[in-house]
DNA sequence: CCAAAAGTGTTCGCCGTACACCCATGA
DNA sequence: TCATGGGTGTACGGCGAACACTTTTGG
């Protein structure tokens, strides 16, 4: 063969040139940033109202197209890190956010996906433990950052409706269809009207899929204080697993997370802290079983 | 703004002319072909040599660079199709097959991944049942494709050991360490020695325990014939989850396949197919249930 | 004193574990 | 008739389901 009188060297820039010849997509790395509702409370705020939702970091979109709309954070990766550095970057970049714990969700590629060109994101879910400093600056005065709030999530029958809420205000309201894959998990099958920029309304749906995927016993501890009452657990677990544990069978599930033989929490035994103002008896406090 | 008059036209144009001022990687959609060792058997043969191991299609690589190391089939993607379109166009030309089930397993992105250019590989494995059609063409004088079978794979405490053969003839063997993320599954931590071509060794790896985080009581379906007995069922089972039942357990397996409140296979009532020739009672033959 | 909510005690039954045993066959 | 391997019987125990009950607080 000729080609064996080549350099390495030689054979890049040869090969390079017979790429440059095809067509290449833009590839962005996108995160899904998702919290415990209550990131932003201390713990004294917290034991007031320690109702649990998940919240998601939403960028409003100041630009054509979608302008108006809520998006989430991402942007093109750079030649010099990996998808996995690149959504981190973004993410500190666009929200100050730290990444911690980057769970990959899903590819987005069709080429209809984003009418300006053709653009490829590489999608990831950040889980942010509640113990983070939360700082999510104002935002540039083009697009700014809001944290929305997943009230009462139904995912049921092959359909699904998410609905998520600045505050009390409906923002938006997420509905469509999946379907539970043999193998491999859930998949969004169709969104039946996508408030949001591009497909991103799918790609939150298919997060939320996937988060409600992963070991629903461990998550919680993501979204629970390093200390915390077994109603806390329960009441994030629940909210995590649709209510799964009927009101009779809490207690069965209280004794499955302490008294089996593997158990998943331990009692802080050095303090009982009074856990008083609420009209009942004081509430042991856990931490998860190392 | 100024921009308030341009056209959508306009707009994108001028868009596209910004994303031209910055590099872009090349993106290949590649596959990770898995099947049964048996697929090739019809059902007597099978019947006879019923040990099970899966195989992985790989292709003999012909050019430089990582002449003569094996790679999986992949290639790059389109404009007018998805990582996923892409994926399954790309096992079709490579080795006439067609992709049954793809699961992403993940997205390869290190800068130096692939020496020549900057490549981004999105992996899929395909999983293809025993009652496919098989007809791996021999490939040009170039490349050619063959399953290579994954012998006794060991995983275990943070280390693995994947061997695999061509027959009886050991091609290369897998080895390095793992993570057990807390959420999210384990991924490859580290390669000993890659004999693969660029990072197919961790992909190939991580491959494998994608699959065996699957839900394996159905995924065992997919490499099985539609009838079959329960000891080919617990055959490919132990397989999948590294003899996890031992000796003595395996009729309370039995029973927990068939017995229970929803169980997942039935007798195929209609015909008790004398499965004689082995020295011992004859087997039932069991079925999916539906 | 009562309502509210945390936490305990107790019974029931499924099913996973363990192991003994039975059955049909080929050599 | 014996080794082989498929299949069944049975007893035990952990733990999830269900629900009644006790405890401590605020109003």
């Amino acid at each position: 063969m000729r080609e064996e009188k080549l350099s390495d060297k030689d054979r890049i820039a040869l090969y390079r040139q017979s790429l440059d010849k095809y067509k290449k997509p833009s590839v962005t790395a996108d995160v899904v940033a998702v919290r415990p509702s209550y990131s932003e409370l201390n713990d004294a705020q917290w034991r007031e109202n320690p109702e649990f939702a998940l919240q998601f970091l939403f960028i409003k979109r100041a630009q054509w197209p979608h302008k108006g709309a809520w998006a989430i954070p991402g942007g093109f990766i750079q030649p010099n890190e990996s998808v996995e550095e690149g959504a981190a970057r973004e993410l500190h970049e666009e929200a100050q956010l730290v990444a911690n714990r980057l769970i990959p969700v899903g590819v987005y590629s069709k080429p209809t996906r984003d009418m300006r060109a053709w653009i490829i994101s590489n999608v990831f879910v950040s889980i942010h433990r509640c113990d983070e400093l939360f700082s999510v600056k104002a935002g540039s005065d083009a697009d700014y950052a809001k944290w929305l709030t997943l009230k009462s999530p139904i995912i049921a029958n092959g359909q699904f409706s998410l609905s998520f809420y600045d505050g009390d205000r409906l923002e938006f309201k997420l509905t469509g269809s999946y379907k539970d894959q043999d193998i491999g998990g859930a998949t969004v099958e169709k969104i039946d009207k996508n408030p949001l920029a591009f497909d991103h309304g799918e790609i939150i749906a298919q997060t939320f899929l996937r988060i409600l995927a992963l070991d629903t016993k461990k998550l919680v501890f993501y979204f629970l204080p390093e200390k915390f009452t077994l109603s806390n657990y329960i009441d994030v677990y629940q909210y995590l697993t649709q209510n799964s544990i009927s009101f009779a069978n809490i207690p069965s599930f209280r004794r499955q997370l302490t008294m089996t033989k593997n158990p998943i929490l331990e009692v802080c035994k050095d303090e009982w802290e009074d856990l008083c103002g609420r009209g009942h008896a004081p509430a042991k406090l856990y931490k998860r079983k190392v």
